[in-house]
DNA sequence: AATTCATTTTTTGCATACAAAATACATTGT
DNA sequence: ACAATGTATTTTGTATGCAAAAAATGAATT
């Protein structure tokens, strides 16, 4: 008499070069690894406690994620992306988050709009304090909330995989009080859109939404390379 | 006296899991390797005459990639994708070719513009021959070119990502006449777009374009899995 | 001093070797 | 015959070793 037994979620026992790559993922999103750096496999190897066999099958999959560079025969770098490519990127970005908006607007239920709803208030409390790094962090939770919303994990994946590009970047400091305060109306205005299940309306929101943030990050950009010239 | 060295494009040579990767792409992409079929390292190793080492470092790739699914402890199998999987990748697709199309109808050239006129008649003589294998040929290769219109490289990476997760399955064969020829007629709107530089118009005629697309896929997927049922 | 070239050192790329997990197989008992 | 258990085989995962390429060092020359 043997018990049906349930083939539930097999544990999962994380491979190495799995626990490196995300190791190495957070290294190289948090900036600990600095855009253009080299990655050094004896290095590496050393650090993480690896062998380099499974280290390299880490960067590998990076490199297929786009978050480094592979040059033959001269190891890997962190991506380190151009004006142009960040223009480029973000414009993916916008997209796919208008797509998500979209979609959540179709296909969100009650329940995590009353999230959503929940975090854009704490948010606006972070906003209130001028506490950037917790505006932050719920600001990228409350997109992220947005896409799971759109039920598409296709574009979940791919919204993902482009977006890690972008964190390297992100200059959590000082955006300009005036571009702060319209990013926030902005985020008014989605969960309005959301509550209305008005899919056009969140679309254009994130669109616009999408490219002011843009604008902020190029002009940071720019700001960045005049200081590091006279320097 | 040194001549000033041009530092041209450094002559790729491409090392051994790059190409590894790029012949296992070919295999899945044409489905050589079926969906849901198990890459045997030691066989696979054998038919590339490569060790494990770089094939095990390519399999890491197209895993990223999303065209392998990694098994802990049980290697790898080629993706299958289940039908709730089509539908979200169709949807994605979507978006990015009415991205792709929309930016293409702001930034394409006469000469691009001219060439995909060219190809579109080509694609004409082919439906009109009802000869599918060219008919198919310039269709991705008419969609190509829209996305290379759109200069937007991580755009075009992108969606060649995703597209690449598609083409395993390409029922190149008969898709219904009524259908096909609907399809024809949507290239031309699309033609019709570019040719007024229409964004907007570009963007509605390749969602819808998706859609039907997406349809026949599905149609023949069911088709295939309800005589597979009853053999 | 700067440049070129030879030499050493380091680093990457690949193959092999070994360990651990999973699978296949056979044996035993009911 | 069938299930259960233990054993052998295969397969994956990781570490190590070796060869080739790139970078670093340094001497010789202009």
């Amino acid at each position: 008499m043997s018990a049906h037994i349930i083939p539930l979620t097999p544990i999962s026992r994380p491979t190495l070069h799995e626990q490196v790559a995300q190791q190495l993922r957070e290294m190289l999103v948090e900036g600990r690894i600095a855009p253009g750096a080299k990655l050094n496999e004896r290095e590496l190897s050393e650090v993480l406690k690896v062998s380099r066999t499974p280290l390299r099958e880490a960067i590998k999959m990076l490199a297929a994620e786009g978050l480094v560079e592979l040059l033959p025969n001269r190891g890997a770098i962190a991506v380190e992306l151009s004006e142009s490519d960040v223009h480029h990127t973000f414009e993916v970005m916008a997209g796919l988050e208008a797509q998500s908006g979209e979609l959540a607007a179709q296909r969100i239920t009650d329940a995590e709009l009353a999230e959503i709803k929940a975090m854009h208030y704490e948010m606006l409390a972070a906003f209130t304090r001028r506490d950037l790094p917790a505006y932050y962090r719920l600001n990228s939770a409350i997109h992220e909330a947005i896409n799971d919303a759109a039920k598409n994990p296709v574009l979940s994946a791919t919204y993902r995989q482009v977006n890690a590009r972008l964190q390297a970047l992100r200059f959590r400091s000082n955006q300009d009080g005036e571009k702060w305060s319209a990013a926030v109306k902005e985020h008014e205005a989605m969960v309005q859109a959301l509550d209305q299940r008005d899919p056009a309306a969140m679309r254009a929101v994130l669109l616009s939404h999408l490219n002011h943030k843009r604008d902020v990050v190029m002009a940071q950009l720019h700001s960045r390379s005049q200081a590091g010239a006279q320097a």
